[in-house]
DNA sequence: TTCCAGGGGTAGA
DNA sequence: TCTACCCATGGA
């Protein structure tokens, strides 16, 4: 079955994927060859189907690889979509902004802004914790294990992101040793279980971001096992509220090389230059041109 | 062996 | 609020 949704004129496809580094992590798929995103998604009634998404300037294609899908699957697939690429997010306001500062004049032209995110605050709680304090690689090794051990199979072989229900029914232990996360495995279970218990709401984050400052979402968010400062700013970014940048051992580097001539920084120098960009100090570190 | 990677939790000051 | 120390993992 083939969906078809409209685009933006400023929004780019490639921009949103290249943005960071969330499209190589399962179970989502890039090919950079044919600028094609795959990835497996288990539909809240159970079902597991197989998206394959491309896109043209104007229009966005999604071919669902599923077994007997009606127009409630349907609806539910483009409300996930939408959210993952963005398309209803509004850049008109830090375009504007953008043009006023000489390093950021390249970033409407460029279409930057659009990051790509997990349908669920679950799925990107996981995957940024599974970010901190280890290399690139082994966040791809971890992610993965939770997905091929922990998720909902599609008839392809491939697996679904698992939900925290799935997870939560499984021990500390035995989680632990599959996905081999080092400390992080029990913050992620322990949080898994208040999920599926109902003691904590993470989707209500969604709707918490658009009425929080940043600042107050950030509180909320460090309230979560396994978020400090970094993860915080870093989730509150893929929630659409960019009035903190998240500082990791990248963001150091760029600003010691860039700004303070190979001297080494602080997180508060680094929170010191992007402090005067307010509400926008996130999107403006990570569209920044750091060469020019 | 030691260091460290897209840090975080905790204790003590 | 700041610092020091510890934390599992695996590649360099």
């Amino acid at each position: 079955m083939l969906l078809n949704l409209a685009l933006s004129p400023s929004y780019r496809f490639d921009a949103m994927i290249e943005a960071h580094g969330w499209p190589q992590l399962s179970p989502f798929s890039w090919d950079s060859e044919t600028h094609t995103l795959r990835r497996i998604e288990q539909l809240s009634d159970g079902r597991v189907v197989a998206l394959t998404i491309t896109a043209t300037d104007t229009m966005l294609q999604i071919d669902v690889d599923g077994a007997e899908l009606d127009t409630s699957h349907i609806a539910e697939i483009e409300a996930r979509v939408r959210w993952m690429l963005e398309l209803d997010e509004d850049f008109a306001e830090f375009y504007c902004f953008c043009a006023e500062h000489p390093p950021l004049q390249h970033v409407e032209p460029r279409g930057l802004g659009p990051m790509l995110r997990s349908p669920t605050v679950w799925e990107d709680y996981v995957k940024t914790v599974f970010t901190t304090n280890t290399t690139w690689a082994q966040t791809k090794g971890m992610v993965g294990r939770v997905v091929d051990v922990f998720g909902a199979p599609h008839a392809s072989g491939e697996h679904a992101f698992p939900s925290a229900h799935a997870i939560a029914t499984t021990s500390a232990d035995a989680f632990a040793a599959a996905v081999r996360a080092g400390y992080r495995a029990p913050y992620i279970h322990a949080t898994a279980c208040d999920i599926a218990d109902g003691r904590l709401d993470l989707e209500g984050f969604k709707m918490r971001a658009r009425e929080l400052e940043t600042a107050r979402l950030i509180a909320e968010l460090r309230k979560l096992r396994g978020v400090g400062p970094y993860a915080a700013a870093h989730l509150a970014l893929l929630l659409g509220s960019y009035g903190a940048v998240p500082i990791d051992s990248w963001a150091r580097s760029l600003v010691r090389t860039y700004i303070a001539g190979g001297e080494p920084v602080s997180d508060r120098d680094v929170h010191a230059h992007f402090v005067s960009f307010g509400r926008w100090q996130a999107l403006a570190f990570r569209c920044w041109n750091w060469e020019g």
